[in-house]
DNA sequence: CGGCTATGCCTAGCGTGGCGAGGTATGGCG
DNA sequence: CGCCATACCTCGCCACGCTAGGCATAGCCG
């Protein structure tokens, strides 16, 4: 991972993956390993803990289900969550403009 | 600010300012509210610890002044600042590559 | 002169959050 | 039967942004 400057970006990359449709943990951090190319590789003791947040928040839900003899909880976006996932995406892209505009 | 959160680019923000030349605490937060139009408004007790940390790891140095009365540290980039500054840019651009691929 | 504001620097300590390390449990493979 | 992958969870460290405080000088306004 790019020296953790994952900085507080983890709630929007996680509803960056759930938007897409609902995962269980494990999903998520490979997808998200998958679409950023290995750029990132979360531990698990950071995603759990944000998605534990994000349901407290109520932009997640999630619901505990049994594959393969295999304990999962699923998680799910919310309504609430998609307009959120904007709003700091929105947010995300006007830090990013203002970095380029002092580091580029 | 947008949320407060820098992210942890603080560093890398205030090479960003130096690398076009010298300047005192003051004078960085001024020169990161303009080139960012307003986006960034560092706190004092966010750059001055920030900038002792980058001058402890011989990234910048600094020397006491006196302008018009008034008693001012002034910093500038070292060479092995100027090389650190390039290599955090870049992964800076994957970083946001990485964010892109999964929130775009 | 007296007070207010801007300039300028510094630090103690709080709160947040990423993440390493450890724990639990099942399925499948050799 | 070990071992690894899948799958979930939590405790606690520590880094770091930032609030809140403190100190000192310059300059303006009345």
């Amino acid at each position: 991972m790019a020296s953790g400057s994952l900085k507080s970006n983890v709630d929007l990359l996680l509803m960056g993956v759930l938007r897409h449709g609902p995962a269980h943990g494990y999903a998520i951090i490979a997808s998200l390993r998958e679409r950023s190319d290995g750029g990132f590789e979360l531990a698990e003791g950071t995603i759990y803990p944000a998605l534990h947040r994000l349901e407290q928040a109520g932009l997640v839900e999630s619901s505990l289900q049994t594959a393969q003899g295999r304990r999962r909880r699923t998680y799910a976006l919310t309504a609430r969550g998609r307009k959120e996932f904007s709003a700091q995406r929105r947010e995300w892209q006007g830090f990013v403009a203002s970095m380029e505009a002092v580091i580029a």
